[in-house]
DNA sequence: ACCGAAGTTAAACAAACGTTTGATTTTTTG
DNA sequence: CAAAAAATCAAACGTTTGTTTAACTTCGGT
């Protein structure tokens, strides 16, 4: 492993293994040796492996609420903001697969510490989409949506792709073509603001681009 | 627990616990104890462990096949079809939401035997989608999704009000309006087939009227 | 050079894990 | 009713689990 400080290795360690055998599913022996530390570090820095998936949690509800308010916030059309949002979020998805993997298929496990821990980041943001999205929409349409449907189908949405990977790698086989990123990401910002019987629009830029 | 046969009681169980606690994260003899069976009656019907998640997994995709075969095989055109599968899946997805979390949270987890097994199914499925879905858009709209990225897009969003479901009932708190399974159905539908912004319609029966 | 804090270690803890065994009861069958 | 098959049981198998302890090293500050 990298010659990172020991924190992170097990940090990057435990990313990877929840992700692949779930949070359960993970020995803190396999990810000590992974990690290269001694397995009592693991308590010595997170206090416990529940403070491991915290941490892990909290990273990437941070980083998906920033990307939220920097392309939700201010004045651009509803439309705009949410073309942006999904191009950004689903390149953070990308980006970091495994956190989000860790994050999705945790959610329904029923520890109260953990779900009341992730319900305060939920919060804020179903806020913000309550505000930027779910206000204007039912201003120009008459549907009121609420937060709390329109998030978890925003998100499914978007990380669909990533939780499905394993499976659908295999599924694929050998006559390949597994969209690249940006069709994928052009594929659900046109899902979402026109349906899917949108007609193609070749060569279009005019979806992808953030400031 | 009931008066069903032990088999069934197990089954029964697992569903339940799988889906709280996680497939790994189960204990055979909290397991047993709440089936109201003795311990080495899990392996003695279903061989191991994963033995049983495999017949959960089965009794799912099983299901959720022949409910897709179903309401999208037929000369409806594709939009209605669409609608009455949607309506049909998460209904299905409402009646057994245990299941379908086992289903969809244990699907990134990476032992290769699972996987394999899932992915049987997901190519029918993905097969069908292609035939069904994706063939007739690609004429319609010159938009070419493979059924690897829509099969996944659909299941997801479809099962976004389950997957997120306990976090959500917490974000919702005191002010309650949890979306009634009805309109949560015709949400998708809309947004599947027109995009977000489509207009309100009033006692709508027009989305599964075919042309 | 020394001291206290931070980092790191091997070893041990009780508890829980999935699975197997062999005996015993219940049910089915001839 | 007896023999064969299926179901149920308590007990133990050897691992592995998350966590803790106490000793040890490393190192920056004075």
């Amino acid at each position: 492993m990298e010659d990172l400080a020991p924190r992170e290795r097990i940090l990057h360690a435990a990313i990877v293994l929840f992700a692949r055998h779930g949070f359960t599913g993970t020995g803190l022996r396999e990810l000590a040796s992974i990690a290269g530390v001694n397995l009592a570090m693991i308590n010595y820095f997170f206090g416990s492996k529940m403070g491991l998936l915290k941490e892990i949690l909290d990273g990437f509800f941070e980083k998906y609420l920033a990307i939220a308010t920097r392309e939700l916030r201010g004045s651009a059309s509803m439309s705009t903001k949410l073309s942006r949002f999904i191009y950004s979020a689903v390149c953070y998805f990308e980006s970091e697969q495994d956190v989000l993997l860790v994050a999705i298929t945790e959610l329904p496990h029923d520890d109260p510490e953990i779900i009341e821990h992730k319900a305060n980041w939920a919060r804020q943001l179903v806020k913000l989409l309550e505000q930027e999205i779910c206000k204007p929409l039912a201003e120009e349409t008459g549907r009121n949506i609420p937060g709390t449907c329109i998030g978890p189908m925003l998100t499914s949405l978007m990380a669909s792709r990533f939780l499905f990977s394993p499976v659908m790698q295999q599924v694929r086989k050998s006559d390949e073509d597994p969209v690249d990123i940006a069709s994928y990401v052009e594929i659900i910002t046109a899902l979402f603001l026109q349906g899917l019987a949108a007609q193609e629009e070749k060569n279009c830029k005019s979806i992808s681009t953030p400031t």
